[in-house]
DNA sequence: TTTTCAAATGAACATTTGTTCAGTTAATGT
DNA sequence: ACATTAACTGAACAAATGTTCATTTGAAAA
């Protein structure tokens, strides 16, 4: 049977995503089959066909969709003042973007080499953007003596490392609320580049 | 043909442990087929059999021996003096006995799912072990005045999340030598823990 | 030289893979 | 009531998967 109630394109379009990036990211994306997926969306593997052109494109979505979210949402963060204060916009920001988003995360870090070429260099080129908007805040934090840091480049990596795994032991309800764990974090990177 | 010269036994099964560690940490284990291995290796899938029960335990056998390896070698530093030294030798053996084994470290943190349940735990016992030798010392530190700290076990995470990510981006010949990356990192945190 | 046997081959197996597509179904526009 | 067509089925495809095993090879022991 097809088609059973009202236009089904815009019901099945989304929960194709949603399967695929709870399967993927619970299993890996070349563990996961087509086939599953389309199980998990209540549909026969063919009909995936209807919404990705194959199966690297969900994994490309993916990847991309998280990377120009997260590219967005920074650009609405205020990081025009003096480097305390952006150090510290950025860093909340960071932690609260990442903790909801456990499966774009694990997928965004742990996919990119079953990324095709072309598309690996898309989202590594996102990343590096990413990563240097950090690394401008403590370079200027450095320059002005806000700051002490031997290299803003490699702390900055040391850094984003740090607070990305968050997601990957926080759980909803744990010993701590994610209040807390944004104090203790930036408390952490705080220290780490003062004096 | 089959034995070209000499007993073949002691070369070939290293040599599969090795194609196997290369290949899954470039490509991920459920993207990597025993004819990958077995051409790697110059022979044919059938022949691995001769070295291993099966793939699965080839994954396993790369990640237990790693944490062994890991665990064995953190046994031989001496960690008993004050806080502030135990610390720093903690920190300098992770980031020098990460460094070399990029494949490993990769394999051991992504492929952790593709783990049989059974082979998981073993694992995550090992892991949860190491951390808390870190968690301890900071523990330590904590209560003796040393460091500033608000959650000593969450900062283990934090600090070792940091340390492990190095071999990602670390290349030899790179911009900074392993002797200056040792001393940025150690810094940042010597100054995370600081008052 | 002949025997032995570890080590490897290569074919076979039952599944599973991603992908295609002719055909079916039913909600919608007329 | 009818025609249209988006949405889906289900079968088929060649290729690849992990694993097994009877057979062959050739270096070493007798």
């Amino acid at each position: 049977m097809a088609r059973k109630q009202g236009s089904h394109s815009d019901i099945t379009g989304p929960k194709v995503r949603e399967a695929a990036l709870k399967l993927i990211a619970q299993h890996g994306y070349a563990a996961v089959s087509m086939r599953q997926i389309a199980a998990e969306v209540g549909v026969q593997a063919g009909a995936l066909y209807n919404y990705t052109a194959d199966k690297q494109s969900l994994l490309f979505d993916i990847v991309l969709d998280h990377m120009d979210d997260l590219v967005d949402s920074l650009n609405e963060v205020d990081l025009s003042g003096p480097p305390w204060s952006a150090l510290e916009a950025f860093i909340r920001f960071h932690i609260l973007f990442h903790v909801p988003r456990v499966e774009q995360v694990f997928i965004s870090y742990m996919e990119l080499r079953n990324l095709d070429p072309d598309n690996f260099a898309v989202i590594e080129e996102r990343r590096r953007d990413y990563e240097q908007v950090l690394a401008g805040i403590l370079m200027a934090g450095k320059e002005s003596g806000d700051f002490t840091i031997s290299d803003p480049r490699i702390t900055s990596i040391a850094l984003i490392g740090m607070l990305t795994a968050i997601p990957q032991w926080y759980r909803e309800g744990g010993r701590l609320p994610l209040s807390e764990i944004e104090e203790i974090y930036w408390g952490i990177v705080r220290r780490s580049v003062s004096a």
